[in-house]
DNA sequence: GCATATTTGTCCGTATGTATA
DNA sequence: CTATACATACGGACAAATATG
């Protein structure tokens, strides 16, 4: 049995998901704060984190009770956990057979691009007058310069990620953040396929920068015209390499 | 007690949910189709199609015992099913209170309309060359224009989110499709709090046809005009008598 | 303010169908 | 075809929070 597991034959129990522990029904320490994580969202994030680097590739089965006893959770908060994750797309869940980490089909990976071109160009039109607030951009590209030089490829991958997202959020629209912040997830699984984050991100660092300046220069056009070219040269080079890859991932 | 309540002390139990019953662990008759369905997904569907009507009105809670009673299901498969529309939205969920039918913020319409802004007029400026495929947007107008003859005014309100939902679609991307379903599920929240169809939906019929047949005459920028236009008037009218219901609404 | 009833939160045990070795 | 493993779903139990008198 999992610790924790024991001596309780119902109500609640400490779960042993997090250091930091705020059981929903325990002690509150910090009850007032906003955004209470109940136990499910504690551990829908270590899984969304544990997808996002790799350590279940896609394709994975995630066992209910084997997870379930590892993190110390019932089987109904594992499972509102996996619903978190499913509804984010980055599990599948098939009826009577279990969850499994998503594997992307070539389609899906040109209708997030198809979604990013659509909305990321969108933003870019219709933006106000200049300035803008470019400091998430500027960071996100910072860091991607950064993590290249130190050859830390899945850092510039993530930086990247950070960039477009901080592009969406110009828009100023909750709704469109979180989509796009989903699709991004999703681009991530087709990367983990691919397993090059060198060749995938490297060209790209220059363009994000390009891309920037163009704002910061007020050059609306011109940044979206570079965006435009640049979604399209990903999605070109990825669709390619996911197609010859995607073949010999199981499931 | 709930028709099919009795007798059972475990295990599965048929389900007075739907009239067609396709338990999962049931005499599945159609297992070869895709998209088989869970008890909790369609006790989601119900749940779906009751908040869209109106029938649970924005600010009502859903009591645990009192529909699962109802629909002759158990408390978890019920708080499953509650979680599946938290995620899209349509109900919120209060540590220890329950579960309601989601009360839109001000702030959450203007910022459903700033998705529609940005997404439909994209997908309108991102369109080919025509002729384009406009058999759902027609439909969708002629349903609204009979509805309207009818004086049905919550069918007027649904040919209008066909027609929007149906021009989305003219994009092909199933996450953006999917993006605005649930944008314009939201924005029937607040529709049910103003509560005056006619009023909302009534002026806009003739501006869906003149939509319509801009892009049936290949006229893409004028299409994208009127729907800004569009889409600007409505979102103006529909704040202006949201901002003056939903301080009556409790919750 | 306090005691009580109701409701939710969480977990367990179990029966049964489905998929797979 | 059988056996095994697992997911689905039900009912029950009790703690904790909220609502009610």
């Amino acid at each position: 049995m999992a610790p924790g597991a024991a001596g309780a034959t119902g109500g609640r129990r400490e779960g042993a998901v997090a250091t930091t522990d705020r059981a929903p029904g325990g002690l509150a320490d910090d009850r007032a704060l906003l955004g209470r994580t109940s136990t499910a969202e504690r551990v829908a994030d270590i899984l969304r984190t544990r997808i996002a680097e790799g350590f279940f590739p896609p394709g994975d089965r995630l066992a209910e009770d084997a997870i379930g006893k590892a993190l110390g959770v019932s089987r109904n908060t594992l499972r509102e956990a996996f619903r978190l994750l499913t509804h984010e797309r980055l599990l599948v869940h098939e009826l009577n057979r279990g969850v499994f980490v998503r594997v992307l089909a070539v389609e899906d990976v040109t209708d997030i691009y198809r979604v990013r071109r659509l909305v990321e160009c969108a933003v870019v039109q219709g933006l106000g007058d200049p300035p803008y607030a470019l400091h998430g951009l500027d960071a996100a590209v910072a860091d991607g310069e950064r993590a290249a030089r130190e050859g830390d490829w899945p850092g510039v991958s993530t930086a990247n990620i950070h960039f477009h997202h901080a592009l969406v959020a110009l828009a100023g629209s909750a709704r469109t953040d979180e989509l796009m912040r989903g699709v991004l997830a999703e681009l991530r699984l087709a990367f983990h396929v691919v397993d090059d984050p060198r060749g995938l991100h490297q060209p790209y660092l220059v363009r994000n920068r390009e891309i920037l300046e163009a704002l910061r220069a007020g050059e609306r056009a011109r940044a979206g015209a570079l965006l435009a070219g640049y979604l399209d040269d990903s999605r070109t080079r990825l669709v390619e390499a996911y197609a010859r890859r995607v073949a010999d991932v199981p499931a």
